[in-house]
DNA sequence: ATGGTTCGGTAACAAATGTTACTGTAGTGC
DNA sequence: GCACTACAGTAACATTTGTTACCGAACCAT
């Protein structure tokens, strides 16, 4: 767990704080798929992405998905932070993307650290940041772009944040994260297929060039 | 100003801030329609709003609109916050909806701030987490809602921010806040008139109850 | 192999939204 | 008054997206 600290936040905090880490955060491994934050629970502990991908999700109530960003080794989860720190329910639902290794930090530590250390305060704004301007990217991707667009910037994005060019994803998944139905999907994957950009298996999708 | 500051401020910062807000600030009157800030600019203070309602609008390359959210006395803008801090470039676009008055706090000071006043640090903890589900239900109503709620949406969110169930809008304001066109939102408006939850008259839309 | 299930391709259709064009009317300046 | 402009109403049409239904191939369990 040191190791991953040292790698990915070592740049980042002051080495105090990564001693302080060490000591009260526990490390957690979780595989694909797994569901980290349930929308509308409340959330204690905050975690510190070592390596993987987290991907996050907005669910309204009729049980309607979408994808609003994915999370990589460095990040934390913005809206985790603001609901320690405020106290809030959770807005969004969090599963892992691929296998991953996270430090969980206790909310009431978080705390004490913000007082603290300067380089926690700005490790805590600039994820702030990095999410609201995510978010706003992604208002961008659904306000401005048209479908066949948006799924070419989620084929792109998913296969930078698992680096590999082959998706193993069904078509029905790919159309709940962008909110859509799967026959939409089929049809537009096919003309990209035909475009060449992709090549299109069962449970696969081979992205060729975007 | 002092007193705007007491009445909307008074109760989240300490009065030592308060008073060093007054001695650096300076106090600033905009009118309806007036740019705050421009997208693609650097930005080098940041509002505290007094009263009166600033509306955010994404902007993309084309410039394409969106309106994201509207900002009230006792907000402020988390993308200045963000770029002051971090010192990026701003990724919106502001604009007074009302007359308003707000006070201009020097980057500088807030960086200091920071540091040294807890209310101040939770201030800005709590624009984030605003901004952040602000900008997260954007998403919902673009993603979710069909053009005909989010216009429900708009007017209602509107006639809130400028109390006042008269909306002096022509239909082409409307039609770019929502990033749509014209004749959709004429449309849209006329059958909500056969509904009875609106008046429509040249420039100005009565909301009856929506 | 058999039967059941999941996945993807496709067609036909429905609904929502975007586009163009034309109208009349209210306001504005002269 | 007259010309001009901005605004809103409307129709006709195009495009995009969503929906339903059906088929066949791949996969799975027995």
């Amino acid at each position: 767990m040191i190791d991953g600290l040292q790698q990915n936040y070592g740049d980042f905090f002051e080495p105090a704080l990564i001693k302080e880490i060490t000591s009260v955060g526990t490390f957690r491994e979780v595989s694909e798929g797994d569901e980290l934050i349930r929308a509308g629970s409340y959330i204690k502990s905050m975690p510190l992405i070592i390596n993987g991908a987290i991907k996050i999700l907005r669910q309204d109530t009729e049980g309607d998905e979408l994808l609003l960003y994915f999370l990589e080794r460095g990040d934390t989860c913005a809206m985790t932070l603001s609901c320690c720190l405020g106290h809030h329910k959770s807005e969004i639902k969090a599963i892992a993307e691929t296998d991953a290794s996270l430090v969980m930090i206790p909310v009431e530590k978080m705390e004490e650290w913000t007082t603290r250390y300067k380089s926690w305060r700005n490790f805590v704004f600039d994820s702030y940041h990095k999410r609201l301007i995510e978010a706003i990217e992604t208002i961008d991707s659904i306000a401005f772009l048209k479908m066949d667009d948006r799924l070419l910037k989620y084929l792109h994005d998913k296969s930078k944040v698992t680096s590999d060019n082959v998706l193993k994803n069904t078509h029905q998944e790919i159309a709940y994260d962008l909110h859509t139905s799967r026959v939409v999907i089929s049809r537009l994957l096919k003309k990209l297929e035909t475009k060449g950009k992709v090549k299109l298996n069962r449970n696969s999708i081979e992205v060729i060039d975007l």
